[in-house]
DNA sequence: AGCAAATTAGCACGATCGTGCTTTTTGCTC
DNA sequence: GAGCAAAAAGCACGATCGTGCTAATTTGCT
């Protein structure tokens, strides 16, 4: 009968299946051109269907916003955080999050481009977002901070730069390689993160990398809330 | 009867208001969500007297996009042309486009934001985004080579990836600034140029080149270091 | 002033939006 | 297989969407 599923009823699964048809069209449209009548088209349900398992528009976006993290932080982060701390932890970060939609749970790129989209629209769904995010950047500043701690990255190095640092690298990924379609793109993120790791190492660096602010470097580990 | 300021006739100027307008809604809720009748209201039109001026939806949304363009490429990209070549050069263009949003119009937030927005979605709008965002990206690239040329910057040093570089910088300084609503946000931007123009530094050219106070050009207002 | 042309409002249309009901169909337990 | 709870569909609603056409108004020119 049912292709060997798991324990859930029938409810949990057409909601997840649903959830995650979301996600993928919200990759697309945004959460926001994210419509009840076209997803139900989508899940192949009708729209009446479709909606006794979604509450309401809103509740919708949280739980796409909700599955997509989660994608996110099984396929990306978690994953990374076993890798061994400092450089090859963040390589893994970055090796996992480029695969991020060439290879299946496109969590990663709607969580980047709904950011985008609602940071200047006020509601439950922002703030839901604003939090996650700030989850994002606390997540690569400890990695960060992890290879600080082992000495491998210089001691007066900022996580919270370097978290700013890299999810720009990111950022500029998506841009040439969703807008521009440059196939360049992942090689100049490498280059990118590369350069960002260098400037990061302990040991004896020619030039001055850091920058010319150098005011009292009070405390290097100022970086949580 | 109100003082009119140029010789263009009524239709252009509320086109040309129409449009300004449009800008700063698109800038919240994108070029998707901008919608005839919401921006009637906001125009203090009817609907179907917009609907005059833009003659169909697509249409308002390349007229936006070029406007927004348009005024990026008036308060930040050309005036930044004018300051010195190589690291003021670059430094103007950074000071510009972090103003842009709170100090004037916010066509730089637009095309951030579409190019976001629309970068799964085919049609004219994203040809046209995707036009404007390949010369951006070549503007930076040249504004950077322009450096190389004079000797600033090493000439090993890649355009494209500074270019990438720097506009993954001014997206995660959005991101900060907007989602999160960092106060630091400004203060990181300008740590990771510097870092950028550190890495770029021709190895052998004497740190003179960082001449604080160089600028003597007419328009460029550096309020700081 | 008057008049033609350009600009704006009024109104109507089919489609689709989010959201509730009320049935019908399904899946699960005896 | 029967009975029952859960899931899905059907249907309807007011609102708003993009888009036309027509009438009224305003503007620019002589």
């Amino acid at each position: 009968m049912d292709a060997g599923a798991s324990e859930e009823s029938k409810g949990q699964r057409t909601r997840a299946a649903i959830l995650e048809r979301a996600v993928e069209v919200a990759c697309r449209v945004g959460l926001g051109g994210l419509t009840v009548g076209q997803l139900a088209v989508e899940a192949g349900l009708s729209k009446s269907g479709l909606y006794a398992h979604v509450r309401s528009k809103e509740a919708l976006q949280l739980a796409v916003l909700e599955t997509a993290a989660e994608q996110f932080a099984a396929e990306v982060v978690r994953p990374a955080l076993q890798a061994p701390r400092g450089e090859p932890r963040v390589h893994a970060l970055v090796d996992r999050w480029l695969a991020c939609g060439r290879t299946f749970a496109p969590g990663g790129v709607l969580i980047v481009k709904a950011s985008v989209e609602l940071d200047d629209q006020e509601g439950a769904v922002r703030d839901l977002l604003e939090e996650q995010h700030r989850e994002l950047v606390r997540s690569i500043a400890r990695i960060f901070a992890g290879g600080v701690a082992d000495g491998q990255f210089r001691v007066d190095a900022a996580p919270d730069q370097f978290a700013a640092d890299l999810y720009g690298v990111m950022l500029a990924y998506y841009h040439a390689h969703r807008l521009l379609r440059d196939p360049r793109a992942e090689a100049r993120a490498r280059t990118a993160v590369a350069a960002l790791l260098a400037a990061a190492r302990s040991p004896h660096h020619p030039g001055a990398v850091r920058a010319p602010d150098d005011d009292a470097s009070s405390d290097a580990s100022h970086d949580e809330e």
